[in-house]
DNA sequence: GTCTATAGCTGGATAGAC
DNA sequence: GTCTATCCAGCTATAGAC
């Protein structure tokens, strides 16, 4: 069954990409981990290259799905915070070396992986804007702050986080854990007192705009 | 001449890194990059996995040097962001992909360059540590801030966010323009008056016991 | 659609001349 | 210390039987 062999062959990716990187991945390692034929990967997906990226935009969209109702739930930085921790932990839990991270690493040098990581990690950046969006509207730190930039950093910080947990994991997870620290900050500073936030919001306003110098439209991804 | 030669072949990975990625680097691309003969690697080396790790342990600690001035001049977080980007726009510039988080990649399946990559990221981390530790002496913030953990944070921050760059440079930049604002942040709390440093201190207090350990709650399904 | 078999390379690593 | 030559394992990709 064609459907079958397919999905074999995507669940077979990230098995060889858990046990090999991106390094010591190949048709033989994944054919190998899904169980299937190594000629086969060449007949559905044509080359290696191309089962890597949509394995890593198959893999990142179910993960993003199943992670969409908490992200809609999200009610405060820290929960947002809470949410990336759970996804990261389950991601551990799995014994899931994260693809998105792998590829990212092999995109540097291969102009066709960069467009798929880069639309797979859109996926996630997406998903953290507008939750980014939805909690601080109205605060005085969205007058001042670059939600799209904001969610891209947040997004990228957790790639890099996940690669230095496969290096220490407590310290990463010490790293993570200081993160909160961040995130109370924002939330304390929104719920300063009426003197305190205008005193705070001409700061900001002035500190951002000598060291902003990015327009503020919303970057086509 | 032996030294010399070790040179070429330390050379030659930066530029094989760069040109092939972790994926696609051998022996014989970095014998051809150093203009050395490819049987040198392991007369010097002993494998090219040994020479990747000395290459990354070598040039981290270059590039440390290079900077330790500049990140003992550092007198506020965003002069620490301001250093971390002129570092990541002169990478660029030397077309240098980041040969650390290139290999942070591989050492997810790979315990000898887990060793050596988190060596060298951790000479990274000691600066910035210092740096914190040094910015944040007597600050409101610093009273809960775990700053061996926002240390961590971010330096593991800016490894994914290097990695972005390679796939997005436009988006990866407004990303680090981001940064700032959050630094703007801390800093502007620590210049609130006494009065709202008292409530701060107490919220962020009684935040920070509460979530800096990791939530067990199980997941809803 | 799936298999076997294999062509044609490139990889790490070594032996031995110089 | 450096070179050439080489072994052989593993690689991508294809041809062709079923």
């Amino acid at each position: 069954m064609s459907a079958d062999t397919r999905q074999r062959l995507l669940d077979g990716t990230l098995v060889a990409m858990r046990e090999h990187g991106v390094a010591g991945i190949s048709a033989r390692t994944i054919a190998a981990a899904g169980g299937v034929n190594q000629a086969l990967i060449f007949y559905h997906y044509g080359s290696v290259d191309e089962l890597l990226t949509a394995a890593c935009l198959v893999n990142t969209k179910e993960r993003v799905d199943r992670y969409t109702e908490r992200f809609a739930a999200v009610g405060s930085l820290r929960e947002l915070l809470r949410v990336g921790r759970a996804l990261h932990e389950e991601e551990r839990r799995l014994g899931n070396v994260s693809i998105l991270a792998q590829l990212l690493a092999a995109a540097q040098t291969d102009g066709k992986l960069a467009h798929a990581t880069k639309a797979a990690l859109a996926l996630w950046i997406e998903q953290i804007e507008a939750v980014l969006q939805r909690l601080l509207a109205g605060a005085p730190f969205a007058e001042v702050a670059d939600v799209p930039g904001l969610a891209r950093a947040i997004s990228a910080a957790f790639v890099g986080l996940e690669l230095y947990e496969g290096v220490a994991e407590e310290d990463a997870q010490r790293a993570l854990a200081a993160l909160d620290q961040l995130a109370v900050l924002v939330e304390v500073v929104d719920e300063l007192g009426p003197v305190s936030r205008r005193a705070l919001r001409a700061k900001i306003g002035r500190a951002s705009r000598t060291t902003t110098r990015v327009d503020r439209r919303a970057p086509r991804t």
